[in-house]
DNA sequence: ATGAAAGCGCTAACAC
DNA sequence: GTGTTAGCGCTTTCAT
């Protein structure tokens, strides 16, 4: 790499005789620069192609304006839609984003982890991996007091801010509604249940199925990681069942679409033979046939709140209680997948 | 902020009684370190909480490890899968990432490069915005010699690296097979022309009907931003064409996706009365129904091309020459919606 | 194999 | 309103 000799503000000082101390005040607006020296100072910076070095500043002032993300996976519209959200609000607000994946594996998400520690973020939002056990690899965070803030996939056993939505009421409604619709035989495809979100909206699932007098069947269950792959593989064990559901609450829009496919092709109908709901409203949901009943997640919204959160902590506006859980609403959408079963009770 | 006093390697150095340089040395795996000296060290930085301090580092290297990355927005299939393959390879190189949006607006595009540019990013990988006419923003870049790439979205008149795909081969492709199943009025849903990557597939659409004698029609050409709700717009306005085009060419699936939903909802049948070929082969190519003819565009591989370029050329593994642009594989993939058209002339 | 020392560019406390 | 000064923590000659 090329090494150009950079403008210092020794080099805008000297030329313009006058401090260091002048033009660094000036150049970060200080109140204290007359309007003259001002006006002279960015002229000159402008006109000498100076930058302002930002590890010099970092390291004089002990902060970075550098806001840490470590996400399961880049490439899922629900966390694409978080991203933008945080990037909004943290770009509004002046800090940076440093943004890696953990590729659902908790190993690469401790070496990200240790990554966002050594470059001093002043703050971080994670969500966890698929099969991440235990957060101790955040200590170092806490230890030093900088702020980690969890969104969708959290942790219920640190003392640390969790942005989520009710996942277990969600479950339920999603559930009550099959049953609702007359569903008596209710599957359910959903990911690793280390994870709240998958862990809450089955025990949602499971609720709504014992108040209804339906019992769990853990051969109803099905958990794998909601790839395209599994997704397939899902459809095809539920199509093998002696006693085949009637209904599926699938907590991933994508698996839902895809698991629909495979019941189309089998030759089923959708809803009559197979009611399905499934999760977090992509546009995918809107475009498949029947159009998808599911559950509205505001993936950008949370980014937004997550990070607003995180600024205003680290900008005092606001402390970042010790335990303190955020709930977001979201509610079920009804649509076609899922509407006027044939055993419809009621 | 808290601010807890950070371990240093003079407190590492005093407490083993050695010297900075020599815990510096040892801690960047310097060879010319016994391995006593470097266990020792390493015990020590371990027990005492040390983390190394990446601008001061930074600060004293010149270098910052980090890769600026500037897409049009991160909630989209395409661009999310493309980080994804920026983001591993930055990760295994050791490299950030620090990514920011545009949306696909030119002044936050500005915006986004000064911030890089301060930022000192080594290298910096950019899909331009929409609107974006002008590329002085990265001439600071330039000047100092920071190598920037360009990925999908990029400009031909900058003698810079790009990596692309040949959209006009896709568009011509595209419309070449639409043609081959009888279509005789060709629609083209795209967007912003000032963007190489829609200029381009219109320059092989309207290739491909010269050379198939078909005349192109300026009515039959919709230029949009390829969201939800112009799609929508575009579908209807296809609908209240005098001379309903019999097959359309839509450089984006999720709008082509929601175009057949329109379609078929007011009553054609797909691809019967209208044929149609989408552009990414999104996940929702394979769902919808019937499934959707599609160009594939490798998104997660043109990200690990991009990174790996960048990277091998801040490694000095190998230079960026001043004009190489990247052309990966695309093809199409012939579904549903497109054959067998009831016109076909063969 | 190790140490001494200079300096990367900036900021803030203190002086005037 | 402006200047002086002392580091922030690290790397890297140049010695030894």
């Amino acid at each position: 790499m090329k090494t150009i000799q950079e403008v210092t503000i020794y080099d805008i000082a000297r030329k313009l005789k006058v401090s260091p101390a002048t033009v660094s005040r000036s150049l970060s607006n200080h109140p204290a620069v007359s309007k003259k020296t001002r006006k002279r100072i960015a002229d000159a910076a402008k006109s000498m192609g100076y930058r302002s070095n930002l590890f010099a500043s970092n390291l004089r002032k002990q902060r970075t304006n550098t806001l840490g993300v470590i996400v399961p996976k880049l490439n899922s519209n629900f966390v694409s839609s978080v991203l933008a959200g945080i990037e909004k609000v943290a770009n509004q607000s002046g800090y940076n984003l440093i943004i890696s994946q953990s590729q659902e594996n908790e190993k690469k998400e401790i070496a990200n982890a240790a990554t966002m520690f050594n470059s001093r973020v002043d703050g971080l939002i994670v969500s966890l991996a698929f099969d991440t056990k235990d957060l101790s690899h955040f200590d170092p965070f806490f230890d030093k007091g900088i702020p980690v803030i969890f969104f969708d996939r959290v942790s219920y056993d640190k003392s640390s801010t969790n942005v989520v939505i009710d996942n277990f009421k969600a479950g339920y409604e999603a559930t009550q509604h099959l049953i609702g619709q007359g569903c008596k035989r209710i599957a359910h495809i959903t990911g690793n249940l280390s994870r709240n979100v998958y862990a809450d909206r089955l025990k949602g699932y499971r609720l709504a199925l014992t108040e209804h007098d339906l019992v769990f069947q853990k051969s109803q269950l099905i958990i794998n990681n909601l790839d395209e792959q599994s997704a397939v593989e899902a459809a095809n064990q539920i199509l093998a069942m002696k006693k085949r559901p009637d209904g599926i609450f699938i907590t991933n829009d994508s698996c839902a679409a895809l698991c629909m496919q495979v019941f189309k092709e089998a030759g089923l109908y959708i809803p009559e033979d197979m009611a399905i709901v499934g999760f977090n409203n992509d546009l995918i949901t809107r475009v498949v046939e029947p159009n998808l009943t599911t559950i509205n997640y505001p993936g950008e919204e949370m980014g937004e709140i997550v990070a607003h959160h995180l600024v205003n902590h680290l900008e005092d506006i606001a402390p970042l209680a010790v335990t303190n859980t955020i709930i977001l609403k979201s509610e079920l959408i009804i649509r076609e997948s899922s509407l006027h079963h044939k055993n419809a009770s009621k």
